[in-house]
DNA sequence: CGAGTGTTCTACGCTTTGTAGAAGTTGATT
DNA sequence: AATCAACTTCTACAAAGCGTAGAACACTCG
């Protein structure tokens, strides 16, 4: 569903439904209205009013996105410490590459 | 819901029901029932169906299954890297010190 | 002003989740 | 062995989330 932000820029809801056209099949304008009404309510998504035909775009980008989740995930825990070991014991060792470089900026 | 989990051993329905009320008011056992038959169809809890009365337990500790779940979120990505460094660029200054900690066990 | 395009309202079906009554099962006690 | 009380399973319903879209309303350009 949200796999619509894979375009970068503002667009309008037919816009959306086309390149939405999976293998021949897309779905109705209205649907992709109603969605994007959702996702507006929810805070995932910001309507430009103005235009005539509203332009829509992601509040956040995707990365943005799914790093608040983790956050917000993580914030469920009363142990956040404990939940931070288990997550680092479990990623890759490239992703631990990555992260140590991320956490130590200077060198 | 999987609040649950708060109580270290495995427990019976009745008990768990016990621990469940909150100010005077308690479920019925046979919705602690409903969902921990749920939760085990979804792998989150394992019931020992040898002693009568069952006890349940959880499969993973809450820790770990927090961290499995962020997992779960960062594998949905495609650019993991990218969701990465958004994530750490959100923590604490605290847990970006935990986490240096955890990634350098070394020193 | 009218036609066409775009938006909002309303709605339906499916799934998940919280809730629990009714019915079936079983171990224990007499 | 019969019975009973405890326990589990079956069935069910309402509320919410989500995909889908028709019908009706609004705006804008010619």
């Amino acid at each position: 569903m949200e796999l619509l932000w894979s375009a970068p820029d503002p667009l309008t809801a037919t816009a959306l439904r086309d390149r939405l056209q999976t293998d021949d099949r897309s779905p109705a304008v209205t649907t992709v209205l109603t969605v994007l009404t959702r996702l507006e309510a929810k805070g995932f998504v910001s309507r430009d009013r103005g235009s005539r035909p509203h332009s829509y775009s992601p509040v956040m980008s995707r990365e943005a996105h799914t790093a608040a989740l983790m956050h917000e995930v993580l914030g469920s825990a009363s142990d956040r410490d404990a939940v931070l070991a288990r997550f680092v014991g479990q990623v890759s060792v490239d992703e631990a590459h990555t992260l140590r470089a991320l956490l130590d900026p200077g060198r």
